[in-house]
DNA sequence: CCATCAAGTAACTGTTTAGTTACCGGCTCG
DNA sequence: CGAGCCGGTAACTAAACAGTTACTTGATGG
């Protein structure tokens, strides 16, 4: 490229001041890019997110990114199975099996209704990676085993329930997961076009808690005998 | 087809042989466009979709589809207008109001997920536009007053429902609508992350066939006394 | 007390991309 | 018939982007 030249004995010296109170700490370093990733990605997709704006978020560089992560392909599966851990984390969490079923099933789609409601970029991490048919979550190991003890639990509930004449036979655990993830799903993650269409705006707090007792009473009403 | 003589008289000589059967059609072109458009941008979202992709795809070239739609964003939302209305005009055409009010609901639900099944491209522009909170759809002058009609007719038969005993008192046209969108939506949308993380394919015909049943159920279950 | 290594910075590079320009040729109407 | 408009082509350009390189600084164990 070009050597010294004119203006010193080293090298080169591209180096200006240099202001920054420069603590070092990789572990800061690495949970701030995380989490300036986690929200540019939710934020813009995959394809619209841009690693020198994770890095500008991080208070880094990219330097820092691709040495902590790799490349941007990485950091976006890493972002995607954080998001993951999280939800199934606090759902553990719940014990829906303490109570009766009925309230163990309403408690469920509860805490998902409330979780998505709080972590929008949960949602908007599912809908780039389904654009995507799961091109990146489909190479992660770690998730596979984190989702069989939640259908588990939602299994035993169910017969449970069956057991003492409360629930259809033909309830179906899967089914009933999905039931109470799509109410909340398509509600939030919708409902910038839905606002739109219907000249309705959706995240107002009386709107919300309609649609909030709407999931409770669509799902209890589909099991129910 | 190809010129005579030397061809090095012009100014300026960029134009190799040009063998393509040049058939001129505007109408042809633009729909091609349209077509190519709504492909690409199904496929990578806004960010992600290129427009040197799209010409390609319409078997034309960039200077046309800069000519007819102005630019990529304009383009885009002529895609996204041309699925609402898609989707509200074949929805007409059910006339929900012909039949009993049970029957009525439970037809929606079903050309609801069929055309959801369908159409695949739709439900991804959706996504697409709501990771931008609607900026585009904003925009649109011509998609409000679509909507207000399908409120209404469905309205009406669930007023009719409820005359009749068969529907409860707290039903709501919004609400029921969009229970049936969330179920068809997040099933389809989804369903390559949740195939993953449930080791389930859900795509498969047995499947989708449950599903559909599943909706008809819920919807039905939600609403009846 | 210095050799070494990890944390950090900013400028650079090759490629891709949206949008533009220079040019071509068939059809129509005066 | 011929002028000019409109549908069409391909090469160009400036900016943006993912990823790399050259270099600096601070801490620490021998």
């Amino acid at each position: 490229m070009n050597d010294s030249g004119e203006n010193g004995e080293k090298k080169r010296s591209r180096r200006p001041p240099q202001e920054r109170t420069t603590q070092r700490d990789p572990e800061r370093t690495r949970a701030a890019i995380l989490e300036a990733a986690t929200r540019e990605f939710a934020e813009n997709g995959m394809g619209g997110a841009r690693v020198d704006a994770i890095a500008e978020r991080a208070g880094t560089n990219k330097r820092m990114l691709y040495h902590y992560f790799g490349d941007k392909e990485q950091l976006y599966l890493r972002v995607l199975e954080e998001a993951y851990v999280g939800i199934r984390t606090a759902e553990r969490a719940l014990h829906i099996g303490d109570r009766s079923p009925e309230e163990g099933i309403g408690e469920l789609a509860l805490f998902t209704w409330r979780y998505f409601l709080q972590h929008p970029e949960f949602l908007s991490l599912l809908g780039t990676e389904n654009l995507h048919r799961a091109r990146w979550l489909r190479q992660s190991v770690r998730l596979k085993e984190l989702h069989s003890h939640l259908i588990g639990e939602l299994s035993q509930v169910l017969e449970q329930g069956k057991k003492q004449g409360v629930f259809i036979e033909t309830a179906d655990p899967l089914h009933v997961y999905l039931t109470i993830a799509s109410l909340g799903y398509f509600y939030l993650s919708n409902q910038y076009t839905l606002s739109t269409i219907f000249g309705r705006d959706l995240i107002e707090p009386t709107h919300l808690n309609a649609w909030e007792r709407h999931i409770v009473h669509v799902t209890l009403a589909s099991i129910k005998r």
